[in-house]
DNA sequence: GTAAATTTGTGCTTTAAAACATTGTTATCT
DNA sequence: AGATAACAATGTTTTAAAGCACAAATTTAC
């Protein structure tokens, strides 16, 4: 692997999605009050329990949003990619986060304080709009979810996670290799299955030529095939 | 059971929870522009698949949202109570519905046209915010059931159901009988299992006097000890 | 009010996935 | 660079829950 080179992150404009709707005030208030933090590999950003003081958004990197189950199970609630929005559904509800938050690859971070976020969202429509955008999107998804990880089978599970991945991250140059590379924990908790299983299911994904490893890097062979394992259940 | 009284709906602002965040003459657009629709036990509200038309509210009885999975077997993702909006969230996100919603019981539902109700999303602020409010909570409780259906065992998980519908319907007179009578394939497909099983933890849950059960009339006898089942896993 | 159709209740069988155990392999840290 | 820890791969055993079959009891419909 080459080195990696701490890159100057971009500028808070061309990071958040939701600029655009933002009066000059508001923006220039913005550049002026919010801050940067670098986050390394498996680092936790915030977790479970904890008051939220910050709205965040990731710059650059790759987090995992998750939850700890019966006996300390984690279960990967969402993958974020660059540009998304997190840590502000527990300020909008007036509770302490219910989930927890972790870097998956070193990632930079910005963060805007809670009040400055709640006052803007309580003042400006267009920008409060977006969130609900936002929030109704993921309630859709997550609802989803649960339907897809209670009744489909372990192969099922694990097609539509490395579906979802490529989907989400995108590919290599190659075309084929999904661009994260996640441990086999962290597939198996993406999917409700033990590592075991995940370790076992890729294995024999990879013999029925539907996918190809090497090591943590995934290269799906066979899409209409994997699409067809995720559906069947 | 006693002959059923049909009753005369409420007027929308005794009904609707965000009335006090609407302008005088919204109030006034509403009170002319909503409909009242009558819907008889287990008829089908809205469908998976269907455009979003109105967003709903519901005066009067009980209904269920659920979504059709694997094999068509269905899994409940929440059961509402009169007041609850409910057919927005597609209309936010633009979106056909992904849920199905059928009356559990006879059901008085109000609509409100979908252009009516992203207008004033658009031009109130404080509208738009108690949608978010609700749309933040409502995705805290799917990610909590992620983790519940999918790590739970099935004691765990038809212990938190009936725990989950006594918070949510309140108990009757004698101050245990769960406020809402459902048949035990409900049962399971809110604690996604099969009728069988929810059938059988019944009886078991009967057997250990932690609940008493008169057809689909359920008693919760012993709370704590249902509790404890239920964060037991 | 009676017949048909659901719904409920049980026992038995099968099966998918977890749990466990062991070994090989790859990162990580001083 | 070598030690140590974390991760990956597989085989075996155990178990929770689904699937199935059938009888009894309720609803619902005509």
């Amino acid at each position: 692997m080459a080195k990696k080179t701490i890159s100057t992150p971009r500028p808070i404009e061309k990071v958040m999605t939701v600029w655009d709707v933002l009066t000059p005030d508001e923006r220039q208030f913005l550049r002026n009050n919010h801050t940067v933090h670098r986050f390394k590999k498996n680092e936790l950003i915030h977790c479970e329990g904890d008051i939220p003081t910050h709205m965040m958004i990731l710059e650059s990197g790759k987090v995992k949003v998750f939850k700890e189950g019966v006996g300390s199970r984690a279960q990967i609630i969402r993958m974020l990619k660059p540009g998304e929005h997190f840590g502000y559904r527990a300020i909008i509800t007036n509770q302490p986060h219910n989930t927890n938050v972790a870097a998956v690859e070193p990632s930079t971070i910005f963060m805007i304080k809670a009040d400055i976020f709640t006052s803007i969202l309580k003042h400006n429509n267009a920008f409060c709009y977006r969130f609900l955008e936002e929030l109704a999107c993921d309630l859709g998804v997550s609802d989803a979810r649960i339907v897809n990880l209670t009744q489909k089978h372990i192969r099922g599970r694990l097609a539509e996670a490395l579906l979802t991945l490529k989907k989400n991250y995108g590919v290599e140059a190659d075309g084929a290799t999904i661009s994260i590379y996640l441990a086999r924990e962290d597939l198996a908790n993406l999917s409700n299955m033990t590592t075991s299983n995940a370790i076992r299911t890729l294995s024999n994904f990879a013999n029925e030529q539907v996918i190809a490893m090497d090591g943590r890097k995934l290269k799906i062979i066979d899409e209409e095939r994997l699409i067809r394992i995720s559906k069947m259940g």
